[in-house]
DNA sequence: TCTACATTAAGACTATTTCTTAAACCATCT
DNA sequence: AGATGGTTTAAGAAATAGTCTTAATGTAGA
């Protein structure tokens, strides 16, 4: 399966396209191939592209001013992602998106985005679809490091990113988490011997 | 103005309405009183309403295991409140929304909302914007989170909501912070020894 | 006006997490 | 295939941001 058809298809679990939006959609992408600890969006720059996953992996950060990484989100195959903040607003950026593995990604443009919602109001409710899911995400994760401890909080990551669980070094995980990666090998270790 | 005509003129702001889309909307509002202290959500029903709040002030939070409550986030005039979680999903909510001030509310239904988005496709694109906007909200407040140590996340809390900060007691803001009313004592005073 | 709750204060406390060092391990790049 | 640089585990010492407790005072709602 091509890129392109990978997204049409993803699409087509929210609401089917026809001919005209899909080609309409498909003439506004770009593939790109992304290398390992390769940026897509570093801080400070405006954030210009909604960027679907096609393989590979994606993390996106923010760096604190003691100089620590913390990581907001991950983006695996299937997935979108895109500083939403800097996209809208055109405001430069506190964060960067960063390749984990050598990936593969569909761009649209902002300008293209817009055209796509104006001239084809189906992609309005697609992406508030996406949107809605995204933030419902964030809310939980939110939720959660409010209210449980760091080795529960693993536990919901291990739960619901299983496949991720595997793949990410767990500096990254750790990163996720608002904790050391020492710290992790310490729940992880108490977490084995029970 | 009346409270529906409210509604609809932040509508506006969006996307204008027209006499069949305005009228489509506001024939399914539900307007409603709502007391201080009253709940519009409690932990395990399943979220049946979008809100729009007229008039008032909500919070929406969370309790842990040792019975603390945890503040995601707090709605006044003008904004939206829901659990998008359980109202999509349809699944027990994890959350409360009650009233901190005597509020006047608009609500729309589950059902009543599809219909809008089905049969008059703006509000896809208006509802896809309100979304995209909460998303950044709960994007940078989660980046604070990790990333800055409480007295920072006041500050950011001050400029970001001065009118919140004024009508809201400290123990709500404490909440939503993070931390103890006590230790937002201490930063306050701290603050104001500057 | 009364009552319950909110705020401030201040000191003792502590749980969670970081820091440090080090050794072993593993993966990827040339 | 070997070298190199990052990752994981370990374990004890150390730090500190934030809690707990108590108490006195202030304030807003009924």
């Amino acid at each position: 399966m091509s890129a392109i058809q990978n997204l049409v298809s993803h699409f087509d679990r929210y609401l089917s396209l026809d001919d005209v939006e899909s080609k309409a959609l498909t003439s506004r992408l770009t593939e790109r191939k992304i290398k390992r600890k390769q940026y897509i969006l570093q801080e400070a720059d405006i954030c210009k592209y909604f960027t679907y996953v096609v393989e590979g992996c994606f993390k996106m950060y923010g760096v604190d001013k003691s100089g620590t990484e913390h990581n907001l989100l991950f983006a695996a195959e299937d997935d979108w992602i895109s500083d939403l903040d800097s996209l809208h607003k055109e405001r430069p950026s506190k964060l960067f998106i960063e390749a984990i593995e050598p990936s593969t990604i569909l761009q649209i443009s902002k300008g293209d985005l817009w055209y796509l919602y104006t001239n084809h109001p189906k992609f309005n409710r697609i992406f508030r679809v996406i949107t809605e899911d995204k933030y419902i995400e964030l809310q939980n994760r939110l939720l959660q490091t409010y209210s449980t401890a760091a080795s529960e909080r693993y536990e919901s990551f291990l739960e619901q990113y299983p496949n991720l669980a595997n793949r990410l070094p767990n500096t990254q995980i750790a990163s996720y988490l608002g904790i050391t990666p020492e710290f992790l090998s310490k729940i992880r270790n108490e977490r084995s011997g029970k």
